[in-house]
DNA sequence: TTGAAAGCGCTAACAC
DNA sequence: GTGTTAGCGCTTTCAA
């Protein structure tokens, strides 16, 4: 490979880095111990300069700060985090990172977390990745998976953990007796000790039909995914609420389940156009994309013959002619709000009194967090 | 939150989790010299058996074995470190994982690393997040964000990195001195001892542009992203070598940079189609809908009036009316290739000399991954 | 084949 | 304010 011809390039290449060069000794970081001896002071008094533990005369301080800064001089994790039992070090155990979902919330949540000093690990699944969508039903390949990781992190000697879920259920991966601070994201969790962060699918799916429903259709087909699904559970409940609310009979031959994706909505699409629908909501970007299909097939145009919406805002919605209209999904708070209750159980871990006085009622907290509308071109006013 | 009517999901609950109550005792995990006195044993003989130094006899190891089994006991990570110094831990610094090539290269390396026993921590200097396109001129900036996470990895003792780029270009963020196995993915190292793993640009567009060509295409319009991009400058010579290579003169006129993104895509369509091309090379699938949305705005049908083509095969791909011919990134391969080449160097760091001899030539190595055509219903036969 | 002892780099108790 | 001592849980000589 000749680089050469990329001359142009080389603006943009930075200058040498140097910091490790500073570090190390040889190959040897240098120790909090020989930094003291270099300071002629303890490894105690730097250790307590570095962690502002006690205090120590402006002098001395400043002579080690300084010496930290000539040397380049870092705590070693490692040293730290066994004796002191504080890794300030959380973990993320994702069901699967490839989820549309869970790399904003993700990075949401460790933006959050290392501002506040803490590092981050992510523990990848791989769930859908395995075993596509069945593994939810089968115990023992579950926990083949997660145990490891489990272990794995108490191992590492982690201070909390955030579960980060694929799709939303109930998920019981932790019991009472999980002694680690932990927080359930994207799913419930099943222990009054341990907080959910979900989507508020149930209002999101109700105003979107109030949309439709403000736009003149009454019959509205519902395009869901797996029947047993929490999501698609708490959409159609929002779904009939609309309809209630605005005196529209609930007829259920409007309903048809599918598997989330394309297909799916294009075979609910073709089982609901006999019905006479005016517009399908489709829960998905994915089946809003089939249901597309069917009506293209037919002749029908979206969005002047009839009308389509969907949910989650991937970013293929936006190139669907006409454009999706759909529900965006809050991934970014979502991470954030994760973070923010890890950090509350982190902070209140020593005044433990006050952290039970919250879960008397025996019941998790859920915060559910409200989705927004994005309106596009795809739903007509009759 | 009453979960009263969710009973369906029931089901899916799984049982108490109880790894973490055997492995707890207290508070506390049951360690090395606890088990070693379990066993009547020294902690030197169970940290043998565990690691499979000098040999035990049968007997021993059977109980010592049975034990863990039994207490669930698991090798403090911290004080192994500590005392080892290999941590059988290795790093990826990702420039951002919200890049759509990022979370599938992840998820790659990981599974790799990790059926080998390595742990890995992901770092994310979220670049595009804070700076969106601007970054990589800004040294400082740069730095101030690379930096700490530099030093983090040292603090923990990672045994080797992977540095995972957003797009390609070279980049100098490890010099020749750095002190851990390293290697580049999806851009180049600027160090002989630091290889490189990334797509090939340059054939991937020679297909694309071949194939354009074989479809009776000569004036096709290069759309690209931004001049000084390695990408756009390799795709750009794929493109003129498929050109040369079928006796057509390269027209200087027919090529049009952008930022990547859709309304570059536009734009870029705009000043092109005067010029009488019939095809257009949008080289990222975003500024291919672009090109549709122009087109399309122009009354000309894509697949009947005219072809695109684009690049990155991108979920959107597929959604396109009609779907759009495009390249296929292979990401989990990159991902695969950059973790065996870690592996490498990890196991052969103790043999140093059989290390050097590659690298004679004092040039970085550089793998090529090849893409692959996935052809749909965007490229006309004229 | 097994064990005793030392020590990785750090923090915490408790002197001084 | 600062230093001494002990020890986190493990691996590693070295000796038995």
């Amino acid at each position: 490979m000749n680089f050469s011809k990329f001359q142009i390039e080389k603006k943009i290449i930075v200058k040498q880095y140097s910091v490790y060069s500073m570090m190390m000794k040889g190959d040897v970081m240098v120790t909090l111990k020989q930094l003291a001896k270099m300071c002629n002071v303890s490894p105690t008094t730097v250790s307590n300069v570095i962690n502002g533990k006690a205090k120590a005369s402006e002098e001395t301080k400043k002579r080690i700060m300084d010496m930290i800064k000539e040397t380049g001089y870092k705590p070693n994790f490692m040293a730290k985090g066994l004796r002191a039992k504080k890794t300030q070090m959380i973990a993320i155990i994702a069901e699967d990172i490839a989820q549309f979902s869970s790399p904003p919330i993700i990075e949401s949540i460790m933006d959050h977390l290392e501002r506040r000093g803490y590092r981050v690990t992510v523990h990848n699944l791989r769930l859908y990745d395995r075993w596509a969508d069945t593994w939810y039903d089968q115990e023992k390949a579950y926990h083949s998976v997660l145990d490891p990781v489990i272990q794995d992190i108490f191992s590492v000697q982690v201070d909390g953990v955030i579960y980060l879920a694929g799709h939303s259920r109930i998920i019981r991966c932790f019991n009472d007796d999980f002694p680690l601070p932990a927080v359930m994201c994207y799913a419930f969790s099943d222990s009054s000790k341990i907080p959910s962060v979900v989507i508020d699918d149930e209002k999101s799916a109700f105003d979107m039909v109030s949309y439709l429903v403000e736009n003149g259709h009454r019959r509205i087909g519902f395009v869901g995914g797996r029947a047993d699904n929490i999501h698609t559970i708490k959409r159609l409940l929002g779904y009939q609420r609309a309809l209630y609310e605005n005196g529209i009979l609930f007829d259920p031959k409007l309903v048809h389940y599918g598997d989330w994706s394309r297909e799916a909505g294009y075979e609910s699409a073709k089982a609901l156009l006999p019905e006479n629908v005016t517009a399908f909501f489709g829960i998905s970007d994915l089946m809003a994309g089939g249901i597309y299909d069917f009506l293209e097939e037919k002749g029908l145009k979206v969005g002047k013959d009839i009308s389509v919406c969907g949910f989650d805002n991937e970013s293929i919605s936006a190139f669907f002619r006409p454009a999706l209209t759909t529900t965006s999904l809050p991934l970014a708070k979502i991470g954030e709000i994760s973070a923010r209750l890890l950090l509350d159980k982190l902070e209140n871990i020593n005044n433990e009194e006050d952290d039970d006085k919250g879960r008397e009622d025996n019941n998790p907290k859920v915060i559910s967090v409200p989705c927004s509308m994005v309106i596009r071109n795809s739903v007509l006013k009759i």
